[in-house]
DNA sequence: AAATAACGATAGGATTTATCTATCAGTGGA
DNA sequence: TCCACTGATAGATAAATCCTATCGTTATTT
């Protein structure tokens, strides 16, 4: 006696006869022949090894187990129906969750704009938001902890589809009581012999900060390094030096009022670091994320104009010129 | 394209290859070839319509909606092990919900002695006991309400097995302030001319009560029918006249002491009525039931031998001789 | 008592599906 | 560049599914 596993057909098959009261009726109620469902039925009890329903002349009803059964093969029956259910609502649009990895230099600055504008325009898809060290981003996107990532560019790793997005410039930060802080803007000359305080070596913050300060004849400070944009703020605020911070930071967190430090331009079109969009290039989704990018366009147009320069979209900019193929069409 | 429902197996593979990491690790690990996960796991994307995995170098990682599937598919999953564990628990021994149907003049008398040993015995084996008229009881049987019942016999329809049970005798009760009173039994001429109470025609105990007056030449009162046998034993109480009760329930529920009833025994060995396990000829459990049966017999003895007579089991008395067949093979 | 009707089971055959082995094609790393 | 790993493909075979036609039994009708 061969003991398989039971299919769903044969429970499908099984609820009908219950249902029905009988093979026949069944049988047409179903749109299949009755020997099939004698063979389907009769293949689900070896392969449970109970009879399930008692076969009469006036019709069949279940056993006590059968009985039983029923409502557990209700049961498989709703979990199956919920999810091609979920698939088809998939199938609509974007959906499911997406892991979306920011610097943290970034993320909480923007994505507050972003992500009312996304939940509008995909309803039923989710956005799981994971910050991470920006040189880290690049491989945790190819070990697959991101699905698509927002990073300062260049991406260097193959295999990923670039979407370059924005530049953002730099803002000189300095103590209130720093000779600097009347003043609107700075030459590139002024900053000779300052000390320059900068984040951890694996933000990508840091290169910028130590290019500068060689380029500019400052003094990068290595002995303190700040952990966060606010820590260095606060640093900053102390007097232990001068700092170069996002200007996309300095516009949602420090407000010229009420703040112990002061912002200034710095003029020197080299204070910029180039922002993307990027993911695996055989990730089903690439359109998607392709949209993501130009929506992320139009709301730094919108709402961050003073502060990043938007480059426009780029069609097959990439390192890896095979894009999305994919069941999902829809998108 | 073709949109077939998805399958128990392109899950389970599907759930393999997502925890595996790999079409061939996980090929190995369930033990099919590699092609097939290729095939069956592309069979459930089209079935859904969605793209589920995404295939690299490195391995294999689901999609978004991929990582939605998984739990879903892991609950049809558990669900179908759940149906298959139940059933596996049905075949070590007798289990489900069994309705045995009862008349109310045995029910609550008996029962409550039989139930605790039919669950030290079957621990797995549910009992939904309900009540009827015993006329009833028959053609409910047939018509599925009831997968058996304890019943006065005979049993007249067809396609029903029989198991002769015990004869439980009659007794005579009289208002306390009637002559019989004081008596410990009565002759059988003894009644002549006195009013007898009974139940309405549906109970089986009607058409005892009609049989004994008759012979007796006793009066049968239609005008007042009780529809139970606490009205019937009220009604004696009442002085409304004399009446038949079944020396199981006057043995349970009419205490000798604070009653306003007498209790006498009739000297005709005709005061009984026999009673009987019936169930259809074609139920897969007749085993069961004939155990049952015997179970009943055993409490009889034991806790009623001074009430009925029990009859021996009767291999092969039935009304139909084809007994249980079954893939119940465990009972 | 015989005909009728309804039930599920069975037989045989066409078709589809599942699975295997062997091989291919692409990609990342020594 | 070659090696080792990935999943996809091709072709063959075994298994399952499902159909039509028919059988055997039972309950009702004539």
């Amino acid at each position: 006696m061969k003991r398989n596993r039971p299919t769903i057909k044969q429970l499908r098959y099984f609820l009908g006869v219950c249902e029905a009261g009988s093979y026949r009726r069944a049988a047409e109620r179903m749109g299949v022949s009755q020997p099939t469902l004698t063979a389907q039925i009769a293949g689900l009890e070896t392969a449970l090894g109970v009879r399930l329903l008692e076969r009469s002349r006036g019709g069949t009803s279940p056993t006590p187990i059968g009985r039983d059964m029923v409502p557990r093969a209700r049961r498989v029956l709703s979990e199956v129906e919920a999810l091609i259910d979920a698939a088809d609502v998939s199938r609509q649009g974007p959906s499911g969750t997406h892991r979306l990895g920011v610097p943290p230099t970034l993320g909480p600055y923007f994505l507050p704009n972003l992500v009312p504008e996304l939940h509008r325009r995909y309803p039923a898809l989710k956005l799981y938001v994971r910050e991470s060290a920006p040189r880290e981003l690049e491989l945790e996107l190819m070990e697959g902890r991101h699905d698509f990532i927002l990073t300062p560019l260049p991406v260097t790793a193959g295999g990923v589809v670039v979407d370059r997005l924005f530049e953002e410039s730099l803002r000189v930060v300095v103590p209130e009581d720093h000779p600097f802080a009347s003043k609107k803007s700075l030459k590139a000359e002024d900053l000779q012999g300052e000390t320059i305080l900068a984040l951890e070596e694996k933000h990508h913050l840091y290169g910028q900060a130590r290019a500068l300060s060689e380029r500019l004849g400052a003094n990068l400070r290595r002995d303190y390094e700040g952990t966060s944009l606010d820590t260095l703020r606060q640093m900053v605020g102390m007097g232990m030096g001068i700092a170069f911070l996002p200007a996309l930071y300095v516009r949602s967190e420090i407000s010229p009022r009420k703040s112990e430090v002061a912002v200034l331009e710095l003029e020197a079109d080299t204070t910029l670091r180039t922002v993307g969009l990027a993911w695996r290039s055989h990730a089903p989704n690439s359109r998607l994320y392709r949209e993501v990018a130009g929506l992320i366009r139009d709301v730094g147009r919108r709402e961050f104009a003073d502060v990043i320069r938007i480059h426009d979209a780029n069609t097959g900019l990439s390192h890896d010129s095979d894009t999305d193929v994919g069941i999902t069409s829809g998108l």
